[in-house]
DNA sequence: GACTCGATGTCGAGT
DNA sequence: ACTCGACGTCGAGTC
């Protein structure tokens, strides 16, 4: 990796016409050749970049450099002043361990789908339909099978994807009449309303003290 | 904008839980607190980061860097070994000048609404109605009224969308029959065919033409 | 402040 | 290679 500190300017040329004016930046060059041009503050979004496979071409005489890559966008960096130019060998990183998302919630509540409540039972994960997979079936002590949609964070588009499952699902007379839950960590106020008025019922999950096999994680409104 | 380089291990919690093991890395503290942890490839987002606003506050002894946001969320981040630890003072950007996005199609086409056709006039833009916005509504030479809807790059949601506001508008028997024209710099050939089976029209807009005025800018299929 | 919508989105999985 | 969907989406504009 090699970390420029320089006042240029970008101009970018591709899926858009971007220009950055002349000031100081940290210009990252990557390992696989992608660029990355970023300012003191902002977010962690660069100000503009290149993404891999990409090739950097410099002219030292005129201090610019030419980013471009196969589809046929430029990068092109004008170089005023260099400050700093540094570089290091990082390698190959091991890469990020994620943990709480989704699939684990949905792992989580098959295991223990008899927490939504005495004599549940799971009929399968990822039950297949025509317009894509439900992420739980069960059936609960009435023998009432129940669609159950899983979100980390529940808002409206989770809530419209439960419904049509559900329509779709009330379809089958073997399946009708079915049940819609709609289970998340947050379920965000619009959501809710909105679930209740499809005649859904929601469900907010504490994840912890679901990893932590409770019973009573779940509670019902 | 201070920059070390240094083997470090990372844990994030917070939305999710996600974990580095120890590896070299890239880590950029800017001006505004945010940290970033980047390694010497994948892409432009760090393999994880901290966004402003926040804290971090550095324990010497342990080499334990802790982030933390008024939302609760923690990085920790574990120093074995610091390599380089420089820092820079670079100002505040003038940022970044778009140019070339939807709005600006948008702007451009209502400019020159005349080159859509002989005796176009454009009734207005960003059309309200229930389900939202349509870009342009105009009138073509025979006086009927033709709903536009303008993408960069124009894919089947587009279409979709277009479809739903004609045929709303299509109910107004003031405005009946309405036209739709999908108009995109880059239309993708699902799109076209969609939009033809629907009864739309495409059209495909050259940028860089239309902002030189030129009458002979759109090409209609 | 909350909500909506676009993005050079990016990223990953499935086909 | 392409499509589809989720994202710690981010970020800008609006209400």
């Amino acid at each position: 990796m090699r970390l420029v500190i320089a006042t240029c300017s970008v101009d970018y040329s591709g899926r858009l016409t971007a220009h950055l004016p002349m000031a100081p930046r940290l210009l990252m060059v990557k390992a696989d050749g992608s660029v990355l041009i970023h300012a003191d503050g902002g977010s962690y979004k660069p100000l503009n970049w290149m993404s891999p496979p990409c090739k950097l071409t410099e002219d030292v005489d005129t201090g610019v450099w030419s980013v471009t890559n196969k589809a046929g966008e430029e990068l092109r960096i004008t170089i005023d002043q260099v400050h700093s130019d540094t570089a290091y060998e990082l390698g190959i990183d091991p890469g990020l361990i994620k943990d709480g998302v989704e699939a684990h919630l949905q792992e989580l509540l098959a295991e223990h789908v008899h927490t939504f409540g005495d004599g549940w039972t799971l009929v399968r994960r990822e039950y297949p339909t025509a317009i894509g997979p439900v992420d739980l079936l069960c059936r609960d002590a009435d023998g009432r099978h129940v669609a159950v949609e899983i979100k980390r964070r529940g808002e409206i588009d989770g809530v419209e994807q439960l419904t049509r499952y559900v329509e779709l699902l009330n379809r089958d007379p073997l399946l009708a009449p079915v049940r819609g839950i709609f289970a998340a960590q947050l379920i965000k106020p619009q959501a809710k309303v909105l679930a209740t008025d499809r005649g859904l019922e929601c469900l907010t999950v504490d994840y912890d003290a679901l990893r932590g096999m409770e019973s009573d994680v779940l509670r019902l409104f």
